[in-house]
DNA sequence: TTTATTTACGACAACGTTGTCGTAGCTTTT
DNA sequence: AAAAGCTACGACAACGTTGTCGTAAATAAA
């Protein structure tokens, strides 16, 4: 069934049936009526490949992201999803698996006009940035959440991570801890830095020195990533307090914690980014920085919206940064 | 750049350079070799949106799910990402938010081309199955996975949930339950009946007489679960063991004995289907019944792809059942 | 040499829709 | 009553690609 069938069923050309269906004001209510009622008979639907390719529109979205298997990025998709469903328009997503050269292949594709607009979360591992660019370049509209990049200049929406940073490490000083390390996940990762940048503010602010053996670089391998926490928590001096950057960091720590034996909060209390609803169920309950995931998208998809809709370059009014709220529990809590 | 600005470039005609990118044999070598050059030269790649038009294929599959804020379906994601990526197809995901009136509606979308195949998992409120038949009669490749239903006859991948729901139960009763709860999540959805009627043949199996007052029906509303599960665990003679046939009704549960005072294992054990891997650092670690969602979304995608390529019609031997794993822990172990 | 066959390419017509333009018939203005 | 404008529709040309068909030139078979 197409414009054409339609059209010799109503006795009309179909060109009148197709702006009948738009509701061309070129169109008398008569015969708009008529026609949509026989669309609607005959179970009419515009085919959306045709029509994706007559406009030059989609009306689809990607969402690049690393990974789904995460607390964080399900209630992200959620958001925008939720979005693009009001809006009508359809989600890609593809997963880099943390890996840059899928991300770079992921964007290859999507500079011929399979999707109106691109949201974005790096992979751990981009350091690089020309393929971006690209995008950049194409006039493809981009927004970045979460883990964004300085280059291309395009909208970002993020939460206040180096607040954050700063909040998380001062909870662990109040709560008693004189040696504090911190997990890091990526030296390339904005928010790792930027969270990492807070735990050094923290640590300035209230006279502690920081020791660069207690900063703990950490990436996708997570064998190694044991090793490394181990090597941690068997030192002579070993920390009182870790902040890990990342959920994942944590939960390792935790199992960590017990096959050494080290009493969590009484040895060494830990904090964390995470977006787990479990956390309050661990043993012992976790205390977190937790993120407005779901806002995060909703905002996200928000702002690709009035990019694509208004072609408008990006504002700096884009730049919109949400509060992530820390939950003190039991793995902070002072005797 | 399209395809005639490239022929331009050459001097050749553009047909010829269309066969010539899809390696035609009716192209000679040196000038497919010419043409791939100046093709790379200038960056050409096809334009998707003309070529699925002409094609009537996207080489895109549509992913219909309840949710993605759960530790089950983000690995799924995972696992259909993965293939189809391999297969260089692109995902479109849709949720329905466990609403049936979303589902039908998003499978109206998805009849006009759209997309060459669709997997979906049912929503929990999903009776009626009118919008699955008229998928199934407009020849979409579909194959359903975890939350199946028997009409349309379409492949199914899932996972031995009856099997489950028998070596659950008799986990319970082993670590010595005598009046075993269970908990449903829907009493339309395939797994949640799968599941209970396991429990009720270990029950059987084992002498033990199904009592109705047992089984308590829960649904997506987490106030009236919540409520639900108290007025079960506050009974004179509450039950010992609880059997809960998706993970947020054993977190609730957990909830609830924390409040009512009640020691896990000790008072009340608990099992339950979960794929988060956060169960083993729950205080106390919980005994799960773990799902193969990666492996469930390969092989989902593997019989969907197996669909689209052949144009066979589905036969029994796609209907994929995987084994899921019970992992025993601290809220099951017995004095 | 003549006739088939193959090779390598070009011409061209779709695919279904959208948007521009043309126009017949009517209404309003001068 | 002639000129101008409006209304409601149809004709038609794109959009960029793919696949069918036609056909010179080269090669092989007769």
């Amino acid at each position: 069934m197409n414009l054409k069938q339609l059209a010799k069923e109503l006795n009309l050309s179909f060109s009148t049936v197709s702006k009948a269906l738009r509701d061309s004001h070129e169109i008398s209510t008569d015969t708009k009526n008529r026609v949509l009622a026989k669309a609607k008979e005959l179970n009419y639907q515009v085919n959306p490949l045709a029509s994706s390719f007559r406009k030059q529109k989609s009306r689809t979205i990607a969402v690049v992201i690393p990974e789904v298997v995460n607390d964080f990025f399900g209630p992200v998709i959620n958001g925008i999803e939720s979005i693009a469903q009001e809006k009508s328009y359809h989600v890609l997503i593809y997963l880099t698996h943390e890996d840059m050269q899928k991300e770079v292949a992921i964007t290859q594709l999507l500079q011929n006009g399979r999707v109106d607009g691109i949201m974005m979360s790096l992979s751990e591992q981009t350091s690089d940035t020309t393929h971006l660019e690209a995008l950049k370049e194409k006039g493809i509209p981009l927004v970045f959440f979460d883990r964004t990049v300085d280059q291309p200049d395009a909208p970002k929406v993020t939460t206040d991570d180096y607040n954050c940073g700063i909040k998380a490490t001062e909870h662990l000083i109040e709560s008693g801890c004189k040696q504090i390390a911190f997990l890091s996940i990526s030296q390339h990762l904005s928010i790792s830095n930027k969270r990492m940048n807070g735990y050094l503010e923290a640590l300035k602010k209230n006279n502690i020195k920081p020791d660069s053996a207690l900063i703990v670089s950490c990436d996708s391998d997570d064998a190694k990533n044991n090793e490394r926490i181990q090597e941690l928590l068997k030192r002579e001096n070993r920390p009182d307090g870790i902040f890990a950057s990342v959920e994942k960091l944590a939960v390792s720590t935790y199992k960590i914690c017990e096959e050494l034996r080290l009493n969590i909060p009484k040895d060494v209390k830990i904090v964390t980014f995470s977006n787990s609803y479990t956390a309050a169920f661990l043993n012992p309950s976790l205390t977190t920085v937790t993120q407005p995931a779901y806002e995060m998208g909703r905002e996200a998809a928000a702002v690709l919206f009035k990019l694509i809709e208004k072609k408008k370059p990006a504002s700096p009014i884009d730049n919109i940064v949400l509060n992530s709220i820390l939950i003190a529990r039991n793995s902070t809590k002072s005797e």
